[in-house]
DNA sequence: TTATCTACCTTGCATTACAAAGTATCTATT
DNA sequence: AATAGATACTTTGTAATGCAAGGTAGATAA
């Protein structure tokens, strides 16, 4: 093990804003978000994935919807909640700071 | 539980590199870290950094040695390896290309 | 029929931040 | 000298989470 993946560190606790941010914006159903975030550079596997939206499903900041497809198995669709928008505003906030914080640390300033 | 400190979990991974970050451009000792971590906005908890310390020179990223102190308890300072600087060079990579990543997706762009 | 893509879910593991408690040294106060 | 408090390090147990791996199942193309 080289350290063992830095990037799994660090996605930890960023990645249900992201998640959320996109639900937020666009319509989307799990296997569909999950191609959204590899596009935006964050691939991150359906094993987080779908964990994440039952997380997030059980806290009340999404539901979750089943509808049919004319292309495929039903999908299950996902829109954000009040309190989910909430949290949202939350974390965006809370990286604000850190993200600052963690910026002057480490300093890589190199322009 | 409000969802449970979002900070705690945006911390993970990226501390090991703050903490490098620091002990790169300081001859610091851990007591000595926290506090140079809480003035730049990031506090975190002795049992927190103590066993982040254990595990940095686990890997070999850094060397500890204790001094004595005039005024106290023996201190342990750390230095960086060569290893260290590597590693540490790895996550301010990896950092530079996630936050790039979380910085589009939140779209925190109020300006 | 078989294979592939889509789409969802679950289990088990490793990692890690943290609170809490413990040990020990030195300094200041009573 | 005895007590309290600051300094300084360490350990234990808990909760949370990313991820690989495996599983289920519908739709479509070969």
């Amino acid at each position: 093990m080289t350290y063992l993946s830095i990037r799994s560190q660090l996605l930890k606790g960023v990645l249900d804003g992201c998640i959320l941010a996109i639900i937020e914006k666009y319509e989307v159903y799990g296997y569909e978000l999950s191609k959204k975030l590899e596009q935006a550079g964050l691939a991150v596997s359906e094993g987080t994935i779908y964990p994440v939206l039952l997380r997030l499903q059980k806290n009340g900041f999404i539901v979750g919807e089943m509808r049919a497809s004319d292309s495929g198995p039903d999908r299950k669709y996902y829109f954000i909640t009040e309190k989910g928008k909430e949290a949202l505003k939350e974390i965006r906030k809370e990286w604000k700071v850190l993200s600052s914080s963690i910026e002057t640390i480490l300093g890589s300033d190199e322009t």
